[in-house]
DNA sequence: ATATTACGGATATTTCATATCCTCAGAGAT
DNA sequence: ATCTCTGAGGATATGAAATATCCGTAATAT
C-alpha cells in the first residue's frame, strides 16, 4: 500500500503556494521546475486540487495557481483526499458471505468486525492528517529552513513576474 | 491507496485459526473454501504469515496451519505488516533536493517536514492496529455472531478430520 | 494578434496486484 | 515401502492502476 507520488508533489506545491505573496499566482511550469517533476503530470494533481476547491487557477500569461482559502483553513487531509480520494484504505469485500456456515436467515449483521477495526485505524490516520494545516507547516518550515534559502526562494519567485 | 486483498483474507483466516481447537491445523484448501477465495493465491498470504512467525504450517494429510502463539499475542498490525510490509504508506522522494534555491552547503537537514507529518499519521494508523489482538477480535465475534452459526462452524471444522 | 496558461480528453508506458501452474520435500496413512 | 496430501517457493500469465505524454480548446495578459 503506497500513496501516489502526486500526493507528495501536491503537498510540496501547497507549501510553496502558502508562502506566496498576496494574490500572487504561480504556474504549473514553475512549480514543476521548482520540484524537478514532470510538468504535464503535475498538472493533473493541481487540477485535482483545483477541483477540490483548495486552489484556484487563472489563465493567460502570469496565470497559474494560488490557494483558494487561507492556509490555516487547508489541512493535510484536504490535500491528500483531493489527490488520493476519500475512500478508506481497507475495502471489505464481505467474504464472510461466502462462508457455508453462515446463517441463511440473513440477519442484518452490521459491518464486519474486522472491517470495523481497519476502518477505525483509517479514521485515526485521517484525523492526524486533519490536525495539521498549511499554516502549521509554513510555521515549521520558517523555523527550520536556513534564512538565506527562504530569501532566495523569494527572489526566484519574484523573478518570474 | 488501497490495501491488498490478501490483507482481508489473512485477517479472516487468522480469525478462524484463533477459534480452532487446541493443536488443530486447518489447510489452505479448507480456508479457501471457507472464504470463497482462490486457494493458490491465498496460499501466498498464508506463507507470508508463516514467514512472519504468526502461524506455523505442518505437512502431510491433516496438515495445514495454526497460530504460532496465543491469540492475545497477535495483533492486527502483525498480520497487516506480514502481508503488506512494514514500510510507510508515504515515501519521501526528497524532491526538495531538486529545488534550485536550496542551500548548496548541504546542511544536514533532518527529514522533510512534510514527510514527518505523513509518517506521524502512518504511525497513528499502526498504533491503532497494534491495539487490537486476535483475542479481542474473537471476543467480539463470539459476542456478535449468532450462536447456531458458531456451532455449525465447529461441526464444519470437525468434519474435516 | 500573439503568446501563455489552465483545463480536459486520449493514449502510451510501466509497475504492481492478482491469479495460476509447476516442482520439491516433508509428513501421515495404508 | 508406497501413496497421497500438505506447505514452500519459483516461474509466469493477466489485468488494473499509477505514471507520463500529447493534443485541442478556451481564456487572459501584453
Amino acid at each position: 500500500m503506497q500513496l501516489r507520488n502526486q500526493v507528495e508533489w501536491a503537498l510540496h506545491c501547497c507549501a510553496i503556494l502558502a508562502g506566496l505573496p498576496e494574490a500572487r499566482f504561480l504556474s504549473t511550469k514553475d512549480l514543476a521546475k521548482l520540484h524537478g517533476v514532470p510538468k504535464e503530470y503535475l498538472g493533473k494533481a493541481l487540477q485535482a486540487l483545483s477541483q477540490a476547491g483548495l486552489v484556484e487557477g487563472t489563465l493567460g500569461p502570469s496565470g497559474g495557481y494560488r490557494l483558494a482559502r487561507e492556509a490555516a483553513g487547508i489541512t493535510f487531509l484536504d490535500i491528500v483526499e483531493a489527490v488520493e480520494g476519500k475512500s478508506s484504505s481497507f475495502v471489505c469485500t464481505e467474504i464472510r458471505k461466502n462462508n457455508p456456515c453462515r446463517t441463511p436467515g440473513m440477519r442484518k449483521n452490521g459491518p464486519c468486525a474486522i472491517a470495523r477495526v481497519m476502518w477505525d485505524a483509517d479514521r485515526a490516520w485521517r484525523e492526524r492528517l486533519a490536525a495539521v494545516s498549511l499554516a502549521d507547516l509554513a510555521r515549521t518550515l520558517a523555523d527550520e529552513l536556513p534564512p538565506d534559502q527562504i530569501a532566495r526562494m523569494g527572489e526566484w519567485i519574484e523573478a518570474r513576474s
